[in-house]
Formats: C-alpha cells, structure tokens, sequence
DNA sequence: GTCTATACGGCGATAGAC
DNA sequence: GTCTATCGCCGTATAGAC
C-alpha cells in the first residue's frame, strides 16, 4: 500500500484524462499504460479489469464535483442567493473541465440502467431542503403552483446543456474560446434572474 | 439501383437502431449484418466502411428530425404562438425517440471537430427571423435588452436536456414510462410561459 | 448482388519469470 | 510489484466463387 499508491494513481489519473477526453469506448487499456508510462500488465495487477476502472473513476470524479454543489442545496441560505451561489459554482466547475458533460452524456447513453443504481449520481438530485425552498417561495407569489420539479430540471438543463453543445455554440456564434467562456460566464446572472422571476408575481 | 434499395435500406435501417440504441463504439458491423439478416461482406459491399455508414445516418437522422422545427422557426408566426409550436414539436420528436438526445451527445462528444463541419446540424441554429423576432420582442417590454443567443440556448436546453438525464429523472421521482412522458409533456406548456414572461416588461 | 473464407491488426486479459 | 510474452477473441476489410 506504500509503494502501490504511486503507480495506482499514475494508472488512474492517465485513465480519467483518456476516458473524459476520447470517451470510454475509444480508450484501451494500452493507450492507458502508455500514457501512465507502466505496462499493460501492472494496468490488470491493480485494477482488475478496464470496466472496474471505470467504475473507480466514475464515481470518483461525480463525487469531487458535486460534493460543494450539494453543500450549498442543503445550506440554510435564502433562496434568491442560494440559487446564484449555486449556478455560479456549477458554471466555475464546468468552465474547468470543459469535456466533463459531454463525458456524462456519453456515459449515460452507454449504460442507462448502471447508472441510477449508483447510489452517487442519484444523490446529487431532489435535494429536500432546496425542494421545500422552491414550494414555499412559488406560494407566496404564484397562483399556480411552482412544481420543484421542474424548476430543478429547468435549472440544471440551463446550466448544464451549453457545455453539451459547447462546439455548435462556438461555431454559430464565432467564438474563440476566451469568447466562448464570457458567453458562459454571463449565464451566470441571466439563469438566476430567469429563475427567480417564474416565482415572482408578474402580469 | 432497383434490387439494392431493399438490401441497402435494411443495413441502414438496422445499424440506424443499433447506434442510436447501443451507441456506434460498441455496435460491431456482424452485429448489423446479423440484425439486417445479410452477410459480413453485404455490408461492406454497400457502405466502404463503419465509419461512412454512420455518417450517412447521422446525417439522414438530423435532416430528418429537424426540417419541420426549422421551418416554424422560419415561419412568419408571432412569436409566442412561434415558441409554442416549436416547443411542442420538438418534444414530440423527443418522445417518439427518446435516446436520440443521449446518442447526439454521445457523438458530440466523440467526433467534436467533425460535427460543425456538417452543414446539416449547423443549420438548426440562429436562424435569421427568430433571431430578429426575439430582439424586437425584447425591445418593447425590457430595460436590459435580451440577448437572442442566451434565449435560444435557454430554450433549447430546456426541451432536450431532460431526455439527456432521462433515467436520473425516472429514477428519482419515481416515474413510469407514461408519467415521464406526462411530465415531459407538462413542459410544452411551462417552457413557453417561463421563456415569454423574460421578454415581458413585469416587476 | 450475394455468398464463403480468410487475412490482419488491435483488443482485454493472464501466466509466469524476475 | 513489475516486467515480457502470448492467448483467444473480435472488428474491419478483401478476394474470389456463384
């Protein structure tokens, strides 16, 4: 376990950056210990096999970056600010890691039923307190209910798809990718502001 | 030309299920001459390669499926009227082929230079009198001008996106088949109310 | 046009020496 | 723990008979 951690990391790390940028299916086992600069073997001493790598990584990389997003769902913040602290965390993590939800797509097209088994992924959805929120704020204002349901899909959808379609957008609009980030970085006030006015009284 | 069209179009049609189905990387060629009910050699007769079939699909699925959503958008229909249709025409798409989303993502993610090369998926997007009608629309009521780019993105998130994470949806709210599509179907009337009210002059 | 047969290379995985 | 060598399998592509 000493000696171990060293090459086991070298392995994982080189098999998250291949899986997130060729995807899964595109990526041997080969090119991992390639890239990991070990041999094929040592690949299948640690990890045994490429599907159980998968696996490790996943669930790693849902629970590094949902971890703070989830924090401030269940926060005792007021909802206005909540929901822009939120939008705004997402966004920074997704500008980091660009190919993150396209990665997640794939995925999810490549096993559909795997996925809500995996008790990870699940938890980063319908979170109680945010739930409450929302049903509360939509009473106040609304004559028709506000359905939390989908006021979460609406928001994760507004937050997350661009990244999904990140090339189309860049060539539609003619953006380089500093242009492409600031167009990102906008949303990070327009989202909360459509948001909060489906809640509010209006016409 | 008269024989071929039965045997070619069984090939297209059963590797047309099997990529959107299973995703292209884990589609094997016997797999489609298997399902086509043909041989190995049939296949690679008709279509040179894998990789020229699927984008032959591709291309049929796209144009396929997004004519009459660009024809709504280039109608001269008011606009609200024009988001209504175009909101419940595209989830009807969705909801006759639910893993089209995932698969388009799927391919996003793996060929990403190579799909704003094609023209037919450029097409679907900022076409020039929606464009037009929604800076008009967002002059008469709003302070802050609306940006056309971030209302269709926002509109198009929010109707494909959510076939996208379908199964975390089912799971989590616990929804049959039919009550996903009812919720789904809620959508044709919440995402035209939230995307018009943005354009409204209100608070 | 349709078939059988097969060459070829790359894949995931393992046995066994050190 | 780490390596070399190799297994059996599968996907792609082609040659050649009918």
């Amino acid at each position: 376990m000493a000696k171990n951690k060293n090459t086991e990391q070298k392995i994982f790390d080189a098999a998250t950056e291949l899986f997130v940028e060729k995807g899964v299916d595109r990526t041997s086992v080969r090119d991992i210990a390639s890239k990991a600069g070990i041999n094929l073997a040592l690949m299948n001493y640690y990890f045994r096999s490429k599907e159980n790598l998968f696996d490790a990584i996943f669930t790693n990389l849902v629970q590094k970056n949902t971890k703070d997003l989830i924090q401030i769902l269940d926060s005792d913040l007021a909802l206005p600010e909540k929901i822009r602290k939120y939008v705004s965390a997402y966004i920074d993590i997704l500008i980091d890691n660009p190919l993150l939800v396209s990665f997640f797509m794939a995925i999810l097209h490549r096993s559909r039923e795997k996925i809500t088994e995996m008790e990870v992924v699940s938890n980063l959805y319908g979170r109680e307190i945010f739930t409450q929120q929302i049903i509360e704020e939509g009473k106040k204002g609304n004559i028709r209910k506000t359905d939390p349901s989908h006021f979460f899909v609406d928001m994760i959808s507004m937050i997350t798809f661009p990244f999904a379609i990140k090339p189309l957008i860049k060539h539609k609009n003619e953006l380089s990718e500093e242009e492409f980030n600031a167009f990102i970085e906008e949303r990070k006030t327009t989202i909360p502001e459509m948001l909060l006015k489906t809640l509010q009284p209006c016409e």
